[in-house]
DNA sequence: GCTCATGATTGACG
DNA sequence: CGTCAATCATGAGC
């Protein structure tokens, strides 16, 4: 600043005239003095660039290069007004927000009352939650890196943009810079940090639809049940073939045994009576079986009532459209019909075969 | 690879 | 809401 003004350097460059002589000189000149600028040291490029603050030709040569500047400010901003339309991006934030990977977790930015009632709009069916831990921790794993991932973004951006401005404000002594221009600078270097932001997001939506499609989907994979399981439920069944509708209770009885879960045992049930009924011929000997071990041993907790205990003689009395093992069961199945209650809710079909024997 | 068995899903019904 | 009936999708045996 208070450096004694010493204007006349060794100046070893001898393309370089002093700064103030002789008009003559144009734009040409000027600007080959700038890019000469770089390549003297840092000393010797600020006495310089005093110099040529202070040439004479020097606010020409500036209206020039600001008369430049502001067509190509004009072109450049036909082309960059397109922007990209956030369509996608929003999918991304909508999809990101469904999976709950948008919620930071930690700090609930809109307050409690949202995480409460939107779970998951179109996202984990709520049911069998039995490797729902699992999964869960996974998806806490990619939110995780999903925000420090963002953070460290948008960290780079704010440096990034500081720097630039910093740097445009410093060039702004000797170009012109406009004030838009900086602007400008700031929303392309926004833009292009908004690109790498939906590329994360974009992949972090890749990494959830994969963790879903393994984790959720999974239960779409039927597994056969184990054997033991399968035991437990054909015990119950036909220990209870004349009303084979397991009470709620029941239920959890027998999904704790089988190691099962009682949407499970449902389901079990509901197709056991189906096929049971469609094709009983085939389960005859299933039946006795069953029949013969609950005979034996019989551990269930709901009492079985023996109604099919009697010995198999297929085909003998019953037309083979019905629940029963023999004819016997049909006079057995009267019985219990008479003293069981009707099966909870529609319970009568099944009692209908059976009265039908 | 085909076939059958079987657990899960879906839509209708009461 | 529980059940039935049809159907899907996969596992297992051959």
């Amino acid at each position: 600043m208070d450096a004694p003004p010493r204007p006349a350097l060794p100046s070893p460059a001898p393309s370089l005239p002093p700064p103030g002589p002789p008009p003559g000189h144009d734009t040409g000149d000027v600007l080959q003095q700038i890019m000469a600028i770089t390549d003297q040291s840092l000393e010797e490029a600020q006495a310089r660039k005093h110099a040529l603050n202070c040439h004479r030709m020097k606010p020409a040569l500036f209206s020039v290069l600001c008369e430049i500047k502001e067509k190509t400010v004009l072109n450049i901003r036909g082309v960059q007004e397109e922007g990209l339309p956030d369509a996608q991006l929003m999918r991304l934030d909508n999809m990101l927000l469904a999976e709950g990977v948008s919620r930071p977790e930690k700090r609930a930015r809109g307050g409690p009352a949202v995480a409460a009632g939107t779970a998951t709009p179109g996202g984990c069916p709520n049911d069998n939650s039995l490797e729902h831990s699992d999964y869960r921790a996974k998806l806490s794993q990619i939110r995780q890196i999903y925000h420090s991932e963002l953070e460290k973004y948008e960290q780079a951006c704010r440096e990034f943009t500081t720097h630039v401005t910093n740097l445009l404000q410093e060039q702004s002594r000797t170009r012109p810079v406009l004030p838009e221009e900086m602007e400008r600078m700031v929303g392309v270097i926004h833009s292009k940090f908004r690109a790498i932001q939906m590329q994360l997001k974009q992949s972090t939506c890749e990494a959830v639809m994969t963790l879903r499609s393994r984790f959720l989907d999974a239960r779409r994979k039927r597994r056969n049940f184990s054997k033991h399981a399968t035991e437990v439920l054909n015990e119950y069944f036909y220990s209870h073939l004349s009303n084979p509708y397991p009470s709620e209770e029941a239920k959890q009885e027998l999904a704790r045994k089988g190691g099962i879960t009682v949407s499970q045992v449902s389901n079990w049930f509901g197709n056991k009576r189906i096929r049971y009924k469609k094709n009983m011929g085939k389960f005859q000997e299933e039946a006795t079986i069953y029949t013969a071990n609950t005979e034996g041993n019989t551990t269930e907790a709901g009492g079985p009532r023996s109604q099919a205990s009697c010995p198999s003689t297929p085909g003998s009395g019953s037309s083979g459209h019905f629940p029963l093992t023999s004819a016997g069961d049909a006079l057995i199945s009267l019985q219990t019909l008479a003293s069981l209650q009707p099966a909870p809710g529609r319970g009568g079909v099944w009692s209908q075969v059976s009265v039908r024997a």
